[in-house]
DNA sequence: AGAGTAATCTAGTCAGTGTCAAGATAGATG
DNA sequence: CATCTATCTTGACACTGACTAGATTACTCT
């Protein structure tokens, strides 16, 4: 037991996923860094160590929710090119990472002026922008930072009402899809 | 100190105006009830004497704030008759209330089966489906449903985002102003 | 290979918090 | 006036985040 518990090699990345474990259940208000440690099998500052403190944690799980969101856009964008999949991959990565979207926009629990936050940030929204940049252009549309910033809101409100459980029911079980009739609301003849 | 601590008076409505100030400042997680008591200079224990516990107390919090926003929406609704106009209202009430709308749609902060929150909660969400009904009958959209869920995750991911200060800059200072431009790009030929 | 150094984790401690139980105080009721 | 009830206080307990010092392991350098 010493031995493995010393050097356990990537305790960081075994607590980051106990506490997206933890943050998926019950949220990151009621996010315990003793509970994680338990969860870990290591001692009670053993987290500490290596995010400093709790807020360090969160930041690490931040960075690594926008790197995800990201990736899943510029995904969606090379593979379909359409800006209403880019949407729908926006709930998707909402809906399969809710503990990381719980984190990434609430700022007041992490530090905003982490280095590797800000990056992962600029390079999400880098994303997000091109990905909707093209029905931004449309010339009949109207001013395209307000359109930009329609389809945002649009997919990041509907992604934070499905995850608080707000929407009524009768949507389609696959939040994919549901997001994908709303969503063409806003994006009319694209699909 | 001794008579005036004793039977505040009216604690609960004092306590809940504490807590809106605390939320607004470092949100819901950093909430403290013996923090409270301090700001109300009464003993750390009294704010659990009238909401039973903090959940009871953010249960509160919200069924307040699902009654403020179902008036500021039918108020809205009144007033113009326009339904983007009920949009730019719920964004009005997120930017205002803050501490209410962090708490609202944190479900596991509160008791969601608290009979007080459901009535206030159902009272909001028909007077928000009252306020976009129109638009979602307009025979040249899209299914209904759709239509109404698009318009109410627009306006809720913008104020979301806004309350977050994940928008970038530029905007109109005025988050109403701001919002009227954004909701117009869902609600075209009303403004 | 062996010593020294750095990284990793443990153990102990302290202030602060939520919650519970029991007691004190004050207004209301008979 | 006596009693009762709601309101608030006091004290306690387990839990948490954070800090410090110490133990253990891995790595490096000659």
């Amino acid at each position: 037991m010493s031995t493995s518990s010393y050097h356990h090699k990537n305790l960081p990345h075994t607590i980051i996923n106990a506490a997206l474990d933890a943050i998926a259940e019950s949220g990151p208000s009621a996010l315990s860094l003793r509970d994680l440690a338990r969860r870990a099998g290591v001692s009670h500052a053993a987290p500490a160590h290596h995010f400093g403190d709790k807020a360090g944690l969160l930041t690490a799980v931040a960075v690594q929710g926008f790197c995800l969101l990201a990736d899943a856009l510029v995904e969606a964008q090379r593979r379909t090119g359409d800006f209403l999949e880019v949407g729908v991959a926006y709930v998707g990565f909402a809906v399969e990472h809710p503990a990381h979207f719980a984190v990434m926009f609430r700022p007041e629990l992490y530090r905003t002026n982490d280095p590797e936050l800000v990056a992962a940030k600029a390079r999400a929204g880098e994303s997000l922008y091109r990905g909707v940049a093209p029905f931004t252009s449309s010339e009949s549309g109207p001013v395209p930072q307000d359109a930009a910033l329609a389809a945002w809101s649009l997919v990041h409100g509907f992604s934070a009402l499905w995850l608080s459980g707000s929407l009524p029911p009768g949507l389609p079980a696959d939040p994919r899809q549901a997001a994908r009739g709303v969503a063409s609301v806003l994006f009319p003849g694209t699909q």
